[in-house]
RNA sequence: GGACGCUUAGCUCAGUUGGUUAGAGCGUCUCGUUUACACCGAGAAGGUCGAAGGUUCGAAUCCUUCAGCGUCCACCA
């Protein structure tokens, strides 16, 4: 009898998982066959893994073990999300309660670097949490949404856009949220129901047309009038312009006729407030009016809005303005109505609308796509249309399509100070630049002030500069550049760990690469931010200590730099001054002048990006782009994509505009759309309920097995689950079934020779006994249907039915009846035979939902890791 | 206002293209300590499938209407 624990112990869970990573098979660079991806949705690099997580990652980590054991060369690309809107507002938040100061007082440059000491501290928490669920990702390709790989990835993205005109910036009235200080797009808007009151009053008492509103306080930003064109009774007053005194405010009110009026609801006229209403902004554009503002950005009335007013809150200016017109006799009617109030998703302060300099992504606008004319809501239908993205569940594709249909232009730019920075630069002479890399130079500016020497300055003509950079392992990597006729000349061809020296002369000899100012800076940016151009589309991460010039006339350099060190000094980059005292040689002035003789400087936009900007790149940017990598020809388009439905707008619809703009793919072909996780009654998790459960003591208690069959079972796409602990007990309760039903095997069976069936020896049937046999096609059986439940992504009978074979046949029938025939000589063999490979079989099912407690007992027979065994049966053809 | 989803045993949910006595888990009750497991086994009770009408030889399943619950979208001043 072999030795083995009665009960099954999670605590050994850590160390199954050090054992799966440590093998290298996380990694599909390890693995052969077909590639199959997920890349991961980015978890909030600030956050804790709640229920949610780990039913998301339950629902990955399951495909992704089916998929690597039926031989496809797995790749699960985890990664963080830096969120910028919900990581800027919670430090914001500690900042005002441990200091009780706000952004502005630290100042631009000290807050964002509190913010990412912030985030260093706390990301990594997740993905430490993340393993105890046992997911079984590449964490060697770990990404996060705001490293410099995906900033590059995030300015091309803009440039690209913007150069073909999808990108612009506008004054538009856009959702204004004064709590957190930004603008948010209209998906970051949730409304709640409200009472509020419908007041119908006139402007003055010789005005002819009485209005309505629910925010009177606005009114005194009102410009005209606005009945529809068929209404009669207003026909007489269109285009009549009256001056008011209203509410301390002098107001100019035009009577204008526009078809957007319904002429049934309230009076049939409106008060056109273009500053502060999408719709009345819009009527002002159709209708040639002004817009004048009278709120400011922290939700108070402005000087313009009038001496009544001015500087009060809004709320307080609405009591102010219904009493003046009650006093005034203008008040005709006070209704009590329903309403939906505007607010902010993250920060829930109230949406002020307010008229602002933004960036916008053009939905609407037509463009050359593949020779065709098209516009980015074409693209984003026809991905799931015709180009093959399927939806699951399908009901969820006409939701899209209905959001498509409604959609417009996407506000991007944010007033935050986390995030991607807008990656557009404006001069002092009004010049826009935008650009992937960080230009010092008006590009328009320069081209009228030459910043190099004439080609035919002899003293120049002959010099070179060579910078080169090393590595903390003190190899150099060089990035050398010359003069040559006035042009500035870049080692296109930079070789790693090329000595200094033969590069530079063989880039001057060779004349490549010759290029422009532009190329300088793509060099700067990329050896500032710790990027190295090893060749043109290739970038490789490298430790910068020191960055260094050496500077010889041409026909010295080799010998020169071979015997004379002195040459060499260390500067900072922008630090002029140091560079000017170290180049003492006049010939070489046009040093100075490419740092110092800056025609005009250039400023940065203030804004950031939407978070969701970034995390739309997310399926290519992972996986290297802009640059052709191997990674991205090999596993883009992905395979699967799990989120929650509720980022189906934020987040998917976004990939799918970005990725078929971009890279003209579709990002992945499967979305799998889960539900939420509610309590056990039905509740949504929250804090103000106090309901949340932690994920990893539930682990501690019960082992993650136990979590993911209680989050998977019986739980189909797109539905809501309720999540009970009873339940996971249950599942713990399983695989301790799992456990014992496998003891009695292995102590019953240990002396039947290896290897079984199929395994070179004997066949697989030979010698058995028919109701063996029998036995053995009940569990082939099982594993044909398993395997169609598990390619139709059927997560939820899968388990189901597993759970009951294993446990009420298997355990309770197979097991129970071989106890007599094990005591029979004449067939204890055939039985022991039955009863291995049956269990072998089992446990490969089982699996990729309860991957520890299988493993575990995988490992008491067994080298090798069930991880990475074959699926016992045939993939489904399609 | 528009769209979608749900309503089946005490609870949570399955029920595929309509086909014999409607299933599972948990819970409840009864019995049981047989050398895999009490984190167990054997067994039992429990449902006129939200309501009404229709199609059909036959409806939990298809159609119509209604009710309740829920979600998303739009938002009218």
């Amino acid at each position: 009898m072999r030795d083995i624990p009665t009960t099954y112990d999670q605590k050994q869970e850590p160390e199954i998982y050090a054992a799966w990573e440590d093998s290298g098979y996380f990694n599909p660079d390890n693995l052969s066959g077909e590639p199959f991806t997920i890349v991961m949705p980015p978890p909030n690099a600030t956050g804790t893994l709640h229920i949610g997580h780990a039913f998301e990652a339950s629902i990955q980590d399951t495909v992704i073990r089916y998929k690597r054991m039926q031989g496809f060369k797995t790749l699960w690309l985890p990664g963080t999300d830096h969120a910028a809107i919900a990581t800027n507002t919670k430090v914001e938040k500690i900042l005002q309660k441990e200091e009780g100061k706000n952004r502005h007082d630290l100042g631009r440059e000290t807050f964002v670097k509190k913010v990412e000491d912030y985030v260093t501290l706390s990301r990594g928490t997740i993905q430490k949490q993340l393993r105890t669920v046992g997911v079984s990702a590449d964490w060697s390709r770990e990404a996060f949404t705001f490293d410099e790989p995906r900033n590059l990835a995030v300015r091309t993205a803009f440039k690209k856009m913007f150069d073909a005109g999808l990108i612009y910036r506008g004054i538009r009235v856009i959702n204004w949220d004064p709590k957190g200080q930004t603008s948010v797009s209209d998906d970051e808007v949730v409304y709640k129901a409200e009472k509020g009151k419908l007041y119908t009053f006139k402007y003055a008492k010789d005005f002819p047309i009485a209005i309505a509103t629910t925010r009177p306080e606005t009114k005194v930003g009102d410009v005209a009038v606005a009945v529809n064109p068929a209404d009669k009774r207003y026909t007489k007053f269109v285009g009549q312009e009256f001056d008011v005194e209203f509410a301390g405010a002098k107001l100019k009110i035009k009577i204008v006729a526009d078809a957007s009026i319904d002429p049934e609801f309230g009076t049939g006229a409106v008060g056109v407030t273009p500053a502060h209403s999408v719709a009345d902004f819009e009527i002002s554009q159709r209708q040639n009016l002004p817009a004048p503002q009278i709120i400011n950005e922290y939700a108070k009335m402005m000087d313009s809005a009038g001496p009544l007013v001015a500087g009060k809150k809004t709320k307080e200016a609405r009591e102010i303005i219904v009493t003046w017109l009650t006093e005034n006799n203008l008040l005709e009617k006070t209704e009590d109505i329903d309403q939906n109030i505007s607010t902010a998703e993250r920060s829930g302060g109230i949406i002020e609308p307010l008229p602002k300099l933004q960036w916008f992504i053009d939905v609407n606008k037509k463009f050359q796509h593949n020779g065709r004319e098209a516009t980015l809501k074409q693209l984003m239908q026809d991905a799931v249309k015709k180009d093959g993205i399927k939806i699951m569940p399908e009901r969820f594709e006409k939701v899209y399509f209905h959001w498509i249909d409604n959609l417009r232009d996407w506000n991007i730019s944010r007033q935050l100070w986390y995030g991607h920075r807008i990656p557009v630069w404006y001069c002092e002479s009004g010049h826009t630049k935008v650009d992937i890399i960080t230009p010092t130079l008006c590009k328009q500016c320069s081209s009228d002030t030459p910043v190099f020497g004439t080609p035919h300055d002899k003293a120049e003509k002959h010099s070179s500069i060579i910078a080169y950079v090393e590595n903390t392992d003190g190899k150099i990597l060089t990035i050398n550049w010359g003069k040559l006729g006035g042009r500035l000349l870049v080692g296109g061809g930079i070789r790693e760990n090329e000595d200094p020296v033969e590069c530079a002369s063989r880039e001057i000899t060779e004349e490549t690469g010759y290029v422009d100012l532009e190329h300088v800076r793509t060099i700067k940016y990329s050896i500032v931010n710790n990027y190295f151009a090893a060749s043109k589309n290739v970038w490789k991460k490298i430790n910068i200590t020191a960055l260094h010039f050496r500077l010889r006339t041409n026909n010295q350099i080799k010998q020169k730099l071979e015997k004379n060190e002195q040459g060499k000094f260390i500067v900072e980059w922008e630090d002029i001054e140091a560079l000017r005292k170290e180049i003492k040689d006049p010939a070489h002035a046009y040093i100075l002048r490419l740092f110092a003789n800056i025609p005009h400087s250039l400023k940065q936009d203030e804004d950031t990006l939407d978070t969701w900007f970034s995390s739309a790149l997310w399926t290519f940017s992972t996986l290297g782009w802009p640059a052709e990598t191997k990674d991205l020809k090999t596993y883009h388009p992905t395979s699967l994509m799990a989120p929650g439905y509720e980022i189906l707008f934020f987040w998917v619809a976004r990939m799918i505009l970005m990725s078929t703009f971009l890279l003209d793919q579709i990002p992945f072909k499967l979305v799998y759309l889960h539900g939420i996780v509610r309590d056990a009654k039905g509740q949504k998790f929250s804090k103000s309920l106090d309901n949340g459960v932690d994920p990893v003591g539930v682990i501690n208690q019960y082992g993650a097995d136990a979590l993911r069959m209680a989050l998977m079972v019986g739980v189909g796409a797109g539905n809501d689950s309720k999540f009970d602990i009873q339940q996971v007990k249950g599942y713990r309760n399983f695989a301790n079934k799992i456990w014992n039903a496998s003891r009695f095997v292995l102590q019953n069976a240990s002396d039947l020779p290896s290897p079984l069936a199929g395994e070179g020896g004997r066949r697989p049937d030979e010698g058995l006994l028919p109701e063996d046999q029998a036995l053995l096609d009940e569990v082939q059986t099982l594993a044909k249907s398993i395997t169609e439940k598990m390619d139709r992504y059927d997560f939820a009978h899968a388990s189901e039915d597993l759970y009951h074979y294993f446990w009420h046949s298997f355990a309770d029938k197979t097991i129970e009846a071989a106890k007599a025939r094990l005591a029979n000589p004449e067939t204890k063999e055939s039985t022991q035979r039955m009863l291995k490979e049956s269990l072998e079989t089992l446990l490969k099912l089982l699996h990729p939902f309860v991957p520890f407690v299988t493993e575990a007992i995988w490992q008491l027979e067994h080298k090798n890791l069930l991880m990475v065994e074959k699926w016992p049966a045939k993939r489904e053809k399609k």
